[in-house]
DNA sequence: TCAAAAGTGTTTTACCTACACCCATGA
DNA sequence: TCATGGGTGTAGGTAAAACACTTTTGA
């Protein structure tokens, strides 16, 4: 499960499957583990192979082991999800044959998806929602300088809720975890707003393990 | 990992391995699944095989993956904990052939164990100090009926602080998913404490999903 | 009557919520 | 000069935290 937001949407990135069974069907990015790669590396490398991306923020959801989820046998999923920047048109040319295509889709009104992709989407969902709360999760998917208004606005998609403006810079900026620049937005046909940077020194100072926003 | 609470302390079985590798060392209890059932219904038969007890409150955390983890091979961890009530003298006595005995031991002052399962106690043990902030998980391993008290002691002991008596009172009342029943504690030298009861139908109505204690 | 735990309120402080207008900018 | 989003403060309510004494009971 590959997130992105662009736009004011929050996105995931679905693949077209080039292979039985549910060939041609939605599905999420995934494959098999290789023997010699812990599962970690494995949703590592599968990211890499389909966005050319290293390093990007990751983490374990959930396992998917129902006997009757995969028509062919036995097939046990370890769920991960991940956060990318979404910056302007970032090309996506698979580099993995089980896929006819990859492309980005908002996360509102998902399609029918093979498998039991569908259940694994909607735990994930669930869980960012509730970790968004409590841990810096959301500059993940900003770009690195980002506006106030920004980051509401990923806040509210990923909610799925309207957010009060005032509250949520106040609160934000309370937490004193953003770094303000002497930079301001460009290109804009209106007030340019200021830039403000995730300060994960700032954090990790104040919090050892988890923050609750 | 499963977890009970007693006298006060938060305790964990353990079983002492009866094959190798690691044989003779203390460990976690768990094996392998089945072909033909899926993760969850394996680890329900686990606990049933050590315990004799069925419908127990179980959810799974994390799975474990790095490749060198069992010095004979792969073997991937799909890691849950249950949580059960120890009132009184529960007998142990596995049905197993993997496991010379089990017994509880407190979180605290663990011994080493086998494998990486001094990672997965630890984890799992982060896992509810946050859960039972939100979900009421704590009431799965005190008796049906219980006093005010007995529950502090229990959040005390999961979180490893004291907590404020009429504070913790006040809002846990306050929560409104208590029943108090008619009835006292007996035996005791000392005034005797009103017994309540965790209300789960009215816990469903107020929080769909969850709860935020 | 003593020991042990049950039970109970108030004050202060911090945070959440609701709410509306002026400002700066580029087109 | 207009359209667009940027930026700001306050009041009221609710929940959290700190804090100590009296009551009940059985031994």
């Amino acid at each position: 499960m590959i997130f992105g937001f662009d736009k004011g949407e929050l996105k995931i990135l679905l693949i077209e499957r080039n292979e039985e069974p549910y060939k041609d069907w939605l599905a999420l990015p995934g494959y098999f583990v290789e023997q010699q790669e812990s599962i970690d590396e494995a949703a590592a490398r599968i990211l890499y192979e389909l966005t050319g991306l290293r390093g990007i923020f990751m983490e374990q959801f959930h396992t998917f082991g129902e006997v009757k989820r995969h028509p062919q046998g036995r097939v046990i999923t370890v769920a991960y999800f991940a956060m990318i920047r979404l910056s302007g048109a970032k090309e996506l040319k698979p580099v993995t044959n089980y896929a006819k295509k990859a492309f980005w889709h908002p996360v509102e009104s998902l399609p029918e998806l093979a498998f039991d992709h569908s259940v694994i989407f909607n735990k994930a969902l669930q869980k960012i929602k509730r970790k968004i709360a409590y841990q810096p999760i959301a500059f993940e998917l900003l770009p690195e300088k980002f506006t106030l208004t920004q980051l509401q606005t990923l806040y509210e998609a990923v909610l799925n809720k309207k957010l009060d403006k005032r509250n949520f810079r106040k609160k934000m900026l309370n937490y004193g975890i953003l770094k303000e620049l002497d930079e301001k937005q460009k290109g804009v046909s209106y007030r340019a707003a200021k830039l403000y940077k995730f300060d994960k020194r700032k954090y990790a100072k104040l919090f050892k393990n988890e923050l609750s926003f």
